[in-house]
DNA sequence: CCTATATTGACAATTAATTGACAAACTTTT
DNA sequence: AAAAGTTTGTCAATTAATTGTCAATATAGG
């Protein structure tokens, strides 16, 4: 559809953009300018405008953006006018934290499924009633239920196994959070969240505003 | 010290020449070469040979870099061989997620308590044994303890406003797992870790990988 | 000890990303 | 209805990041 490419750059802000977005639309604005943007997320004005003209021309001269339309026009770019069905993987603290964040499945990120190696979590319900079930029956469960993304909330031998055979099964997109790249073919996605690295740069960035 | 500003991309892949030279070490590799290592990483061994000698030079011709030493180099530079003491603001699942995790106990990041809003679990401890204290006496624990770094694991609103007292307490390094973007003076870094807005890349690279 | 081979560090060339500037087109005011 | 004021979209200029190249210098093998 859109053959031009949308440089890694443009796309890491967009999801910003979204969210500073919803908040002018809580606040009941109708309207935003791109300067107004750039104080309130300190970035230019210029880059703001470039980076959505990149996907056509949501803004007037003398008017600005219209927030509702901008919000629902970077909704549909980032694929939220459809609904992911998602299973998680590991039901560990940090699959059960990504299960019961709400916002996901307002979003269109529908979780229907966890699974677990621990016996004992097979056939419960999450806290917000999502099915745990063995990690053994992972593939039949793919095998007839659709679902398009897979959360990796497990150690990084385990993800690296369950990737494969979750590519086997016909899964195209993956939410990593093992720590551990995935050698994946081409048309499958990884979205890599490298916990300890983030924390790394932290501690990086604490000792430079030292000096 | 060094005088020299790295720029964002490199220090952004810092970490993970330190992950790769980690798993090389398990295998008892003594020494890589940029080569080699850009098959690995799938990036070009300029760019490795180029990032590493923004800190100096690690290698020497015709033998490539020593794992272990560079290793450890890259370790100093991200600050892992000085000890973090970390507090976590929410003990929901998230928080509790980071406190379990015992690599990060490893890299010299410990966590010395986790606070929370319900009376239930004051007094009470993690898994880990770390101790949870409530809420109210973020302030004092603070004042009476050296933290270097707040984690932030609760809803915006709130963590907004318990930045802003943990910045009036000296605390100058952040952890921001909550959905918003955090307004601190210049001497305070945040590393933001925005899982919706992460999560909504992966959806974008979705539909684009379809066309 | 000499020669062939490997590999870095440095720098130049290229490519990508950001910023600045301004004509065109709209809105608001008078 | 005209004039004044905004603000976009676009393009050129600038800055930043990545890649390619090669002399210098090491290792390894006779």
């Amino acid at each position: 559809m859109e053959p031009k490419v949308i440089s890694r750059a443009v796309v890491e802000r967009l999801p910003r953009y979204y969210r500073y977005l919803g908040e002018l639309m809580e606040n009941k604005a109708e309207r935003v300018s791109s300067g107004e943007l750039s104080e309130m997320m300190h970035i230019t004005a210029s880059q703001i405008r470039q980076d959505l003209n990149h996907f056509g021309g949501f803004g007037q001269q003398g008017y600005g953006y219209n927030v509702e339309y901008l919000y629902n026009e970077i909704g549909k770019i980032l694929g939220l006018n459809q609904v992911h069905r998602m299973i998680i993987i590991g039901a560990g603290h940090l699959g059960q934290a990504i299960a019961n964040y709400g916002n996901f499945e307002r979003r269109g990120f529908r979780v229907v499924g966890m699974f677990d190696q621990r016996e004992e979590l097979a056939g419960t319900l999450s806290p917000t009633g999502v099915p745990i079930y063995h990690m053994d029956t992972l593939e039949d469960f793919v095998a007839g239920h659709p679902v398009s993304i897979a959360v990796l909330a497990i150690p990084k031998a385990a993800a690296v196994e369950v990737a494969r055979k979750l590519v086997a099964c016909g899964v195209r997109a993956f939410w990593n959070f093992a720590h551990t790249d995935l050698d994946v073919p081409p048309d499958v996605v990884v979205e890599n969240v490298h916990l300890s690295e983030s924390l790394m740069r932290l501690s990086y960035n604490m000792n430079m505003n030292k000096e």
